[in-house]
DNA sequence: TCTGGGGTCCTAGGACCC
DNA sequence: TCTGGGGTCCTAGGACCC
């Protein structure tokens, strides 16, 4: 057995750079990407100068705002990292013949047995990160070593526009003197419990005694202990298909408007309806999602149909229903989200398949093939924005309010 | 000045079937 | 009249990731 090689690859302050790519006039300011409402939410990613004055993701904006002032807040745009994503997969899929994507903005790449092709691992690590530089203009770091774990401890390290590659045989003394909070898998609530068993560092982990993590973290404590001695044999593996699929807002404020909530509900529903089509998957499970605005509580409702679907209307219908059942009417509600799981291939030929029609929700069997529906509305829509864009078009119950923000890439 | 949005994985109880 | 054990699916919630 060949020693693992694994590279991880992360993209530095990806959403913050892809906006300063889009609009130059931001290159080197303190750009905060968050919300259009500058009032509820928080930062999804801040460039280097604004980290530079104490923003970070996952930070209120108001509170970001208040550290660096003089920082330009862009909305997020989501449609438009997926647009970079698919870009910058090409690239990681020139270096590696195994690629295992991690959300947009980073990677896993198996570079076992490629040292003849490539050369040593440090010099793919800078290969990689000279060309994503080259072909996008944005920045990434690179780390790599014997696992993923260290591979992405070291891509973190080195931060941001670095490479750092763990020579084999040292990587317990490198992960040794590192915080527990900063591995992977250690979380805020875990890191409590940790570091009341006095575990503070990543090498008291691997000195605990087993037996202990055993009994109060289960198997997920063993995995731990076993990735902070550097023995994490965790595979790289290709992504499969989407497990699920979901959209959701925090309003402006909280809202009892029981039309108001249907009309959002709807217009979540139709952007999951139009991600499953472009996707070409059929859902059976839909997940309604209501935060209250009282003590931010969040509750979730799910339903397995019967058939499974891509259908605007269908989705609604169904989240709409586990909404009715779960909310009690007297309190007002911050967030209404809607995921779409239990995911299958929608066994269509193509979404402007002329001959079928594209499936709008499955029918009953026959021949134990599912039948399509013949095109309707979602199909207009779809064929509207396959040209124009998401926002090209939108539905007449849905123009009281202005759109939610942005899924397509512009 | 409270707490976004899009995901994955795990646990645990109950239904249901054999 | 009392009550097995395994397997799978469904639902709800929670931890964690970027």
């Amino acid at each position: 057995m060949p020693t693992p090689a694994i590279l991880h690859v992360d993209m530095d302050a990806f959403f913050a750079s892809v906006a300063q790519l889009d609009h130059p006039e931001l290159a080197g300011k303190p750009v905060i990407v968050g919300g259009h409402s500058t009032q509820r939410g928080v930062v999804a990613s801040a460039s280097y100068e604004a980290r530079a004055h104490g923003v970070h993701s996952a930070m209120p904006i108001a509170q970001a705002i208040a550290l660096c002032p003089h920082a330009i807040c862009v909305p997020v745009a989501m449609g438009r990292y997926r647009q970079v994503n698919r870009q910058v997969r090409q690239i990681w899929d020139r270096f590696a013949p195994v690629v295992e994507p991690a959300g947009l903005d980073e990677a896993y790449l198996d570079i076992t047995g490629t040292e003849a092709l490539l050369g040593p691992p440090k010099k793919v690590e800078s290969d990689l990160r000279a060309a994503i530089l080259a072909e996008t203009n944005l920045s990434a770091s690179v780390g790599g070593g014997t696992s993923k774990l260290v591979a992405k401890m070291a891509s973190r390290a080195c931060k941001p526009a670095g490479v750092l590659w763990i020579e084999p045989g040292t990587e317990r003394q490198w992960l040794q003197g590192h915080d527990v909070a900063l591995m992977p898998g250690i979380g805020p609530v875990t890191q409590k419990r940790l570091r009341a068993m006095g575990v503070n560092t990543i090498g008291d982990l691997a000195g605990f005694p087993t037996d202990i993590l055993a009994s109060r973290f289960g198997v997920h404590g063993v995995e731990l202990q076993a990735a902070a001695c550097g023995r994490d044999t965790r595979a790289v593996t290709p992504a499969g298909l989407a497990k699920s699929i979901s959209a959701e807002e925090t309003f402006d404020a909280d809202s009892s408007d029981r039309d108001f909530l249907h009309r959002r509900m709807l217009d979540l529903s139709c952007e999951v309806g139009y991600r499953l089509r472009q996707a070409g998957l059929v859902a059976a499970t839909i997940t309604a999602k209501v935060r209250l605005g009282r003590g931010f509580e969040t509750i979730e409702r799910s339903v397995t149909l019967p058939a499974a679907t891509q259908d605007d209307d269908t989705i609604c219908r169904a989240a709409w229903d586990r909404v009715i059942s779960a909310w009690d009417r007297s309190d007002a509600v911050r967030l209404l989200g809607v995921r779409a799981s239990n995911l299958r291939p929608s066994l269509q030929l193509s979404l402007f398949d002329p001959a079928g029609g594209p499936a709008g929700q499955e029918s009953r069997p026959v021949d134990g093939i599912p039948r399509s529906l013949p095109a309707g509305l979602n199909e207009v829509l779809d064929a509207v924005r396959e040209r124009f864009g998401y926002e090209a078009i939108t539905r007449g119950a849905l123009l009281k309010e202005p759109r939610r923000q942005s899924i397509s890439g512009d």
